[in-house]
This record gives C-alpha cells, structure tokens and sequence, in this order.
DNA sequence: TTACGGTGATTAAACGATTACTCAAGGCGA
DNA sequence: TCGCCTTGAGTAATCGTTTAATCACCGTAA
C-alpha cells in the first residue's frame, strides 16, 4: 500500500501538518525538520493522495477531454499532444467520447464533473455549440464559430493550398469536402476560394453528395485536386493511380491534416498540417488560466503548415486540349 | 455549485446517511422516506462526488489506459472501444502515453496511481514486461508475451491471411514486417509461416532493415505482398500503382489492422481486422472482476476477422514469364 | 520580573460520502 | 405490565489532505 502522510508522520515523530507544510512550502518550518521530511517523502516515495487532496481544495489536478469521435484519424496526434501538455501541466486527462452525438457529449460532460475534472477540453460535435458550461472549458472548433478557443487557421490553410498550386501553373482546380455542415471544412474552403485568382477555376464537390469519379474529372480538364482532409485526398490519389493517371505529373492532389499514412503512400502527399503541439499547448494553457481564476483569454490562431511532398507538382501542359476543355476555360476567363 | 448530499438533507429534514441509504439501497428506509429522497434527488439532478466517495470507499470509479503510443493509427479504434466499454461498466479512463519508453511508463503509472486508478488497462512498451506492478492490471500484448490478458490471436491472422492467398492461386509471396522485435509482428509472420504450404515460397523483409523496392519484387516473381500493418501495406500498394502494377490484376496487397483509412483507397485493402469492441469489452471485463477481488482471469484470444476487399484477387496466369522468373519457380517447385 | 514578539510545530476542523453503531418508538407475546 | 424484537432513522467515525488557529518556548527589551 501507498504510505499515507500519517506513516510519514509516525516514524518521524511530527505532525502530519509538518509534512505537509513541508511539501506545500508553506507554513514555517525549520531547515532540519525540512531536511528530515524531505529525506523520508523520498525514502517511502511518497505522493500525495489525490482524494484527500481533491476533498479538501476541491482540485484534482484532472480535466476532461471530450471528442466527437476518437476514431477520427486525426485524433492520434491531437489526444497525444493534450496528453503531453497536460502532464507537463501536472494535470491527468480523462477521456470521453460523443460519438457525435449531442446528448452523449452532455452525459459525457456530467460524468466528468462528477469524476472531479476542473475542466475540459472540448472538441464540439459537429453543429453543436458549447456553451453555459458548469465548468471552465475550452472549445477547439474553428474560427469562424461561435465560443472557440484554439484552433487551426483553416481559412488560411485554403488560401496556401490554392496559391500552392496555382504557383504550380494550376488553373483547373477540384475542391472535395466532406459535409457542409462541419465549420472546419467551411473555412478551409472558404479559404480556397478566397485566394482564387481570377483566370483560375475550381469546381467543389461535396462528398455527401454522392463520390465523384476522380479519374473523369481530369479528363475533364481538372489538373489538381484539394480535398479537406488527407483520407478523401488519399482517396482520390489511389483512385487516380488505379485508373492510371500519373500523380503529379498528369494531377497533384493534395490534402489536409498531416495524416499518419500521408508521408508513408508514393507519391508522398502534400497537405496541410495542423500545430497540434501548439493547439494543445495552447488549450491546456488557457484552461490552467481558467482554473486560476483568470478571465477567458482570447482566441487563439495556429497557423497552419504547408508539408510539400511528392503528391503535387507543375500543371501539365496540355498537348491535347479537347473542344470541351476550351469551352470552360472560355466561360471562365470570359 | 453541484447539490451535496447535505443539501438534499436539509431541505428534506432527514440526516445525510439516510439519502446514502437510498441511493445505495443499503440500510433500513420505509418506503415514503425512499419515494421523498428519490425524488428531490431527481429534481435536483444530485450526483454523489468522486472525490468523497473516492476518498471513503477506497474506489474512485476511474481507470487507467497506458499506452506505448497514441499517435499509433491503431490507437483511435482502441481507445473508442475501451472508453465505450468502461462507460458501460460506469468507468472513466484516465489515459497516458509512454511515447515507446518504460521509464515514461512506470511514471505514467505513479501517476494514475496517485490519481486514484482503481487499476489500468496496459499495452506495454515493445520488448517490456509488465509485472509486479501495484495495481490490478490487464495487459494487452501477443499470445506468446508472458503477463498477457487479452490480444488479438495475430497467429491465426497470419494463418488467415497466407491460407487466402494460396486459395487465390498466389505461389510467391512477400511477407513483410516492421520491427523482428514486435511481438505481435512476429506472431503475424510467425502464422503467415505456419499456412505455408510446400509448394508455395515466401520471403520476408523488415522495414528496419531498409525499405524494399516493391515494383521490384513484382518484377522479379512476387504475386502477393502481405504487411503486418496497414500502414505498410498501403505504402507497397501505391508504390505498386505508382509503378503501373495493377492491383489486383498483377499483384496482390493484404494488410492488418483494418485502418480508417484501409476502406477508403481505391482498391480497398483486404486486411485482418482485429475485433476491438470484443478485446476492450473482455479488457474492461477482467480488470472488473480482479477489482472484485476474483482470481486473475485466464488470457483470452480473440479471433481476427479477414475483411475481403478489392486489393487481393487471382494470381496472375503470367503470359510472359521471363527467363528469370522461370529459374526463380523452378528453384521452388524443384 | 514581566510583557512581548518571533519561531517552530501541533491541534483540530473541514471537504463529501459511506457505514457501523446507537437509539427511540411501537408492536407483540408472556 | 414488562421485556423483547423490529422498524426507521440519526450519530458519529472514517477516509487523506490542507490550513487556519493555537500553543509552547525562548530570547529580549522594558
């Protein structure tokens, strides 16, 4: 069994008061006794209890973090940098899953204030907003909604994809998102299109409208595909090899998130990664701000990474223009 | 402020330990007194503290996950199935990564320790062991690691795998690892060897050693790779597309793990998927009844399931075979 | 000699929940 | 009527830690 203030106390003769003052630095307590205790909390290898302590100043040292869904590929990285953070904080996390589902994010939350967390993080169920929590939380969503924290720079992220490829020679651009409704996406598209230059199209395709056929869409003319997350981009790449289009020469594809895969595929492919080391940083941060009473810091922007890899590369240039190509361009650039 | 158990008394003018009574269903209440607490709980959505109950009853309700590696893409499916199972079991986990280190490790465990985990679920570091460790324990490792709990039967999954293979007319097979120290790689390879039949060869490389050119290894004879992740898996199958080998009209790819990504590629990834819901469950399930006090629980083997996709199909009838593939299968079949 | 201030350490209360023990009241049989 | 058992509920101790309040002691100045 763990030894108690008390054992400390008994074997030194002192009371548990002592102990403690020692390992508070608090109280007054002369160098020897200092000495002594310090000697023994080592010798036993002490540590103190955290019910007791949870009881008594009402703090655990522990906060919750809640998530759509852990199994979202990006979680790894993100869970870990909070862990990192929060250990270096001397704070423990306890995890909870929504399943993107509002009303489990809510129970989630009640199990964490009942298991003493200070606070959480949260990362909010897509649609949802967090707000008048019992508990100081930090929202990790996007900049454009409403009650975040930390988060990416997603609308800047689009805008360094856009220019990316089209410092590449790229005029006919394929957006692919996922769901319009996730605000992440929304600004990295927004982005996107925010950098457009006026001579350049780019068409956006929604992936819960129903997949498009990659593969026909730059015989159609697209010579570069962005997709908001790595998984679709990884998609669309595999899609276009399959069908014997030769990445980059023939398309760059690129993607968003730095997935674990996206370094380790051939071509290598470039994305757009998130600091998750700063987010996390940041998050725990502001949280250990809040719990000290502070009043919320203000919104924070990560920016984001370009990481160029094999995946993108000079716009072909055309032997073949079809008649159907040259009628868009003309629409465009009309 | 939550509502205490004294609030809840004073309003109904009964002492403190008759609400406990209620709540827990222990002592003697009359029925009235039962209705009135049960109901003032409810409309003041009372919910007992940890840190109190944690503090009397020695049992704080949380448990710790200690994982090598959280980045690992495996970890997302894992975590979800351990933090849903232990909901249900009226859990929460703590989590901590020990980033591959077992120094990093035995502190991750002080730490929940001193936290108050009532006991951990563990994937130990490559190469450690787990033992003696001051708290109940559930280790999820290989079958053939000693202190195992619960795994995945990664023998049978190599069996699976090769046995698919040669049903498809594969002859050649390349087998390949990351780590020779991995244990649940070497039982991977290790059944991948045991279903070889006579007639059929298989050479196997690790990726610690340097990576293989796989376009290469199709060149010289190979028909079929199988990686003992996904990951990899992933890595040959778009050097393989990327090189112009069809898959899986000129090779086959099999991997493991079932990633998140592994059904989104084009052609999917026919892989061994482990039953993650089943491991966590019986995990979450053990680490109950050592809690209880019942004898340590005999290791459990959960069978792995073959996900057929469309990464693996016919061996090629090879129309050309070149002379040195000709001495290549000669040396086999002779 | 007395009063006082500083030093070093102890005492005891508090946190919130659980639980063994005690207690009062009422019913019932002898 | 007395004693005993049952029922329902309260009392108080306990878990481990923190901390405000208190206390004993000693040296020093009045």
């Amino acid at each position: 069994m763990q030894p108690k203030l008390k054992d400390i106390a008994r074997e030194l003769g002192v009371s548990t008061a002592t102990i403690s003052n020692v390992l508070s630095g608090k109280g007054r307590v002369s160098d020897e006794t200092r000495r002594l205790v310090s000697e023994k909390v080592r010798e036993l290898g002490y540590r103190p209890g955290g019910a007791g302590r949870a009881l008594r100043t009402g703090r655990s040292g522990v906060f919750g973090l809640v998530l759509p869904d852990i199994s979202n590929p990006l979680f790894p990285a993100f869970a870990q940098a909070i862990e990192t953070a929060a250990a270096r904080s001397g704070y423990g996390v306890l995890i909870a899953d929504s399943h993107g589902d509002p009303a489990a994010q809510t129970d989630a939350l009640l199990r964490m204030i009942q298991r003493g967390a200070e606070g959480i993080v949260i990362v909010p169920c897509r649609g949802t907003q967090v707000r008048d929590l019992p508990l100081p939380a930090v929202v990790i969503d996007s900049a454009s909604s409403p009650g975040n924290s930390v988060c990416s720079d997603h609308h800047a992220g689009g805008r360094l994809a856009v220019t990316h490829l089209q410092e590449l020679g790229h005029r006919r651009l394929t957006l692919v998102g996922q769901s319009r409704r996730s605000s992440v996406q929304s600004d990295r598209i927004g982005g996107m299109l925010a950098a457009l230059r006026s001579d350049v199209r780019a068409d956006i395709f929604w992936l819960e409208d129903g997949a498009p056929d990659f593969a026909a869409l730059v015989h159609a003319g697209t010579t570069a595909i962005i997709a908001t997350s790595d998984l679709h981009a990884l998609t669309a790449l595999t899609c276009l090899q399959g069908a014997g289009v030769a990445v980059p020469e023939q398309a760059s594809v690129m993607g968003f998130d730095d997935h674990s895969f996206s370094a380790r595929i051939s071509p290598g492919l470039t994305t757009l990664a998130q600091n998750m080391p700063e987010i996390a940083a940041t998050a725990v941060e502001h949280l250990a701000e809040l719990l000290d009473g502070a009043p919320r810091p203000a919104a924070r922007i990560v920016p984001m990474a370009l990481r160029l890899r094999g995946s993108t590369g000079p716009a072909p240039t055309d032997p073949h223009p079809t008649p159907y190509q040259e009628a868009q361009q003309g629409d465009v650039t009309s």
